[in-house]
RNA sequence: GGCUGCGUAGCUCAACUGGAUAGAGCACUUGACUACGAAUCAAGAGGUUGCAGGUUCGAAUCCUGCCGCGGUCACCA
């Protein structure tokens, strides 16, 4: 029984006798009633007032008063300025408790889909940090929400593998490495060729700073504007590009590099293979600690050359045009937006080119209608304009793309930057919050009596709850700022928080046992805490549909906090052992519910639950 | 500068999408473990929701204008 729809339904009706006026459902707000007022639900009368043609009050007492006289699910009634309260029947609360033992956790939507969830999609030149990390936590959570709500997923990426960032860590292999390899030096992979990335930045740095005193660099800077000339360190900031495609030996060879790849030159393709080789395994291992993995990869090699047959096509149907240079562009002036290269003047592809390309051939090897892009808010232009050029060719899935876009991860400090290493790595990140875990763990002595795999286990567990749920407790479209000693924090609102309440039911559920229980009686009555714990888990289906409807998991992750938070009261403050048969039946019970819950939410999260800790 | 997003307690975040006295955690002060797990609970203090107008019975939420902070405006990806 949804006790917020029998209102709706009585309040209609009662509209209806009353001032003859036929409301609809979403006319009504109805809440559960404020903590310090007396009611459970509350019905806002005040948008019926220009029905009623009375006061609020006068409304609310006259419409409470139909409302409860023939109900009997609700109690009484009171009135607080234009809000009408209501207390449920005690009979009402073990047939919701009945009710919701018997239903599912799931929300099929009734329109079965399929979806295709994209996410992580990283360059193969460096390993993973901190904004993957809260791309492919929300991408994976996205999965399992829109899973639970009754859709086929297909999880993917498209793997950055070709273009010059590559070419520079093959270049700086090639050159210094002497053989080196992950395994000859006990490197991950991916941190392997990313220290060869660094590496070559660094040298052409060094190049490029001794090149700066060479007669040649002087000649060019004499040449200058005398602003430039009276500020050398900023022309010189400015002319870095133009110094890597112009001077540079470094750039030379790494310029060189791709264009040997393009060539498809097979020593190149096969060092090229081989780098991409060693950064894939250490991905792996990375999205395995996470507990992701995909269903299938695209590699831009492979993709970087669709999407010409598309810029044919939207050539013959005048979607697009060709300017006099041979470049061919969209206009897209009438949705607000500005026109926009689709293709260059000698005929290669650019971005939005590949990604119309890839977009039709997702299509064509899933038939998914509905494809969400988990990309950072920094491309939100970007995906405006991509997906409007695939609306004005009428694709079947133009109308189910969407583009999961997320704000930057800052650091107290600032935005993280490359140059001035403060990017925080995904590996190290997940290293430093287990250590702070086992050294918590280790204090707190509950897992001694483990063996040492299962201990670690659990410690994984907690470690990877903590930084989870405090990324993805934030709203996705809002930047967020990443405290590093904040995020190895156990405490309060955070992820072991949660699992810590979790854990304490497995423990009385271990005591306890649930098959002798003592049955409870109609009009048992229940403590406030326990209906609030009702009243919460009741409006779990609206959370995992509101969450599925706006991509936000972070409905999900608030949902299961407030949920613990008031099973941790619940627990002080109902205690079972010295409490009576028919109190144990039901706590148990409601805690065994709650548990269901509190795993259920946590799943949809991508957070394992441990029974110990 | 155009477009776009965001400004809520000292800090990190909420606020059922327009409802009651804006809520949590961290940090700070204080109290609760000799029977279910203290990774917990309880109490205290902390606010002119960036500013100014407007719409409404009612505004953190919607509209307008400022101020501040990001992002984006490549034949880069």
């Amino acid at each position: 029984m949804d006790i917020q729809q029998h209102i709706a339904e009585r309040a209609i009706a009662g509209a209806s006798a009353l001032y003859e006026v036929s409301l609809d459902a979403k006319d009504l707000v109805i809440s559960e009633t404020k903590q310090e007022i007396e009611g459970d639900y509350t019905l806002v009368v005040f948008p019926l007032v220009r029905h009623s043609k009375k006061s609020p009050e006068a409304t609310a007492e006259q419409l409470g008063e139909w409302i409860c006289g023939d109900s009997d699910h609700l109690d009484s009634y009171s009135v607080v300025k234009g809000f009408l309260n209501f207390t449920l029947a005690p009979g009402s609360w073990s047939t919701i408790l009945v009710d919701l033992l018997d239903t599912d956790l799931d929300a099929p939507s009734g329109i079965q889909s399929k979806a295709l969830v994209e996410f992580s999609s990283p360059n193969t030149n460096k390993p993973l940090h901190l904004g993957h990390v809260r791309n492919i936590l929300l991408g994976w959570s996205m999965t399992k929400i829109l899973e639970a709500t009754g859709h086929e997923v297909v999880t993917t990426q498209i793997a950055n593998d070709r273009g010059i960032a590559i070419c520079k860590s093959m270049v700086a292999w090639r050159q210094f490495a002497d053989g080196a390899t992950p395994e000859s030096t006990g490197t991950k992979g991916d941190h392997f060729v990313g220290n060869y990335y660094v590496r070559f930045e660094k040298e052409f740095a060094q190049e490029y700073l001794d090149w700066q005193s060479s007669e040649e660099a002087s000649a060019l800077l004499s040449s200058q504007s005398a602003d430039a000339q009276a500020d050398p360190a900023k022309y010189w900031k400015d002319y870095k590009n133009q110094y890597f495609n112009q001077h540079s030996t470094l750039g030379a060879q790494a310029k060189e590099m791709l264009l040997r790849w393009e060539a498809d030159d097979s020593a190149t393709r096969d060092l090229w293979r081989q780098m991409n080789g060693w950064v894939y395994s250490g991905f792996d291992q990375t999205y395995e600690t996470m507990g992701v993995s995909f269903d299938q990869i695209y590699y831009e090699s492979d993709t970087y050359l669709l999407g010409k047959e598309i810029v044919a096509e939207g050539l013959d149907r005048g979607i697009f045009y060709r300017k006099d240079d041979g470049s061919v562009w969209v206009d897209l002036t009438d949705e607000g937006l500005d026109h926009k290269i689709v293709l260059r003047s000698d005929g290669t592809s650019v971005y939005i080119t590949q990604d119309l390309g890839t977009a039709e051939q997702r299509y064509t090897d899933h038939a998914a209608k509905r494809m969400i892009y988990t990309v950072a808010n920094e491309q939100d232009y970007h995906f405006q304009v991509l997906f409007a050029i695939l609306k004005k060719f009428d694709k079947p899935y133009a109308d189910g793309l969407y583009h999961l876009s997320y704000g930057m991860v800052d650091l107290p400090t600032g935005r993280m930057k490359t140059r001035e290493g403060t990017v925080v790595d995904a590996d190290d990140l997940i290293e430093e919050i287990k250590q702070a875990v086992i050294k918590n763990s280790e204090e707190k002595g509950g897992l001694h009596e483990l063996d040492a795999s299962q201990r670690s286990d659990i410690q994984h567990r907690i470690a990877m709850a903590a930084i989870k749920f405090f990324i993805l407790k934030v709203n996705a479209k809002k930047r967020m700022i990443f405290d590093p000693s904040e995020s190895v924090d156990l405490h309060g609102h955070t992820g072991p928080y949660v699992q810590n309440a979790y854990v304490r039911i497995q423990s009385i559920l271990r005591r306890y046992g649930t098959e002798t229980l003592s049955a409870v009686s109609a009009d048992y009555a229940l403590l406030d805490i326990e209906k609030r714990l009702l009243m919460t888990i009741s409006s779990w289906k609206d959370t995992l549909t509101a969450a599925a409807r706006t991509y936000d998991p972070s409905l999900i992750a608030n949902f299961s906090y407030q949920l613990a938070k008031e099973y941790h009261r619940f627990y002080h403050d109902a205690p079972i052992l010295k409490a009576t048969d028919e109190e144990k039946g039901f706590r148990v019970r409601l805690s065994q519910m709650v548990a269901k819950y509190l795993a259920y939410s946590f799943e949809l999260l991508g957070i394992d639950m441990p029974d110990r800790m």
